[in-house]
DNA sequence: TGCCCGATTAACT
DNA sequence: GTTAATCGGGCAA
């Protein structure tokens, strides 16, 4: 049986926490799968939506760790985000891409696709298959609907430059489960 | 108040 | 490869 993940998981550096999250397991409302990808975000990274300081939007980044930080982006998806470190550091980890596990007919109803390959390969289509908005916006993950569990046995993580932002977009702060078919797109190949 | 832009996705050519 | 969809934050006026 696989170990629960505590808040207290969360309460440390975004760069520690990010690997960890590779091969866990995410469920929100029994629906979800194995964490395949993540991204971090520092609240010194110019790329962090922290990174100006407290607003309405990202309050919930100011606040203590193990909480979800659900956001809109381009006016039309959702991103889920894990609040990190001590709180008011204002880090925080994206939820990039899952392996399908559990409640694959439902997240296949609210995704319009049936490729498995598809459900849950990209920030936006995670949230839409989970049925997370910006309701889950503060909730706390070690509490339902959130489920979430530690990773077991061991994981080849592999790690690269984080995608789709424009400032300081060569930090190499994406991870990934190495070989996996469900990222939202390869790493680029081992050197 | 108004304008520009973004941690995206899917449907085009 | 290109582009539309669509909303809230940040910054200028």
């Amino acid at each position: 049986m696989p170990r629960r993940l505590s808040r207290a998981f969360f309460k440390r550096s975004v760069h520690e926490v990010a690997p960890d999250l590779i091969g866990a397991t995410l469920l929100f409302g029994g629906v979800g799968g194995r964490v395949v990808e993540v991204e971090a975000y520092h609240h010194t990274d110019p790329a962090a939506h922290s990174f100006r300081g407290p607003t309405n939007r990202n309050a919930v980044m100011f606040g203590p760790p193990g909480h979800a930080y659900v956001y809109r982006s381009y006016g039309i998806h959702w991103c889920l985000n894990f609040v990190c470190e001590p709180k008011g550091s204002a880090s925080a980890v994206l939820i990039r891409a899952l392996e399908p596990c559990a409640g694959l007919p439902v997240m296949r109803r609210r995704r319009g696709v049936t490729a498995e390959r598809l459900l849950c390969s990209g920030p936006g289509r995670v949230c839409e298959a989970l049925a997370i908005t910006c309701a889950a916006n503060g909730f706390a993950l070690d509490e339902p609907p959130f489920e979430l569990f530690a990773r077991t046995g061991a994981a080849e993580i592999v790690r690269g430059p984080r995608i789709g932002i424009t400032k300081a977009a060569d930090r190499p702060w994406r991870y990934g489960l190495k070989g996996s078919r469900f990222l939202s797109k390869p790493f680029p190949s081992a050197a």
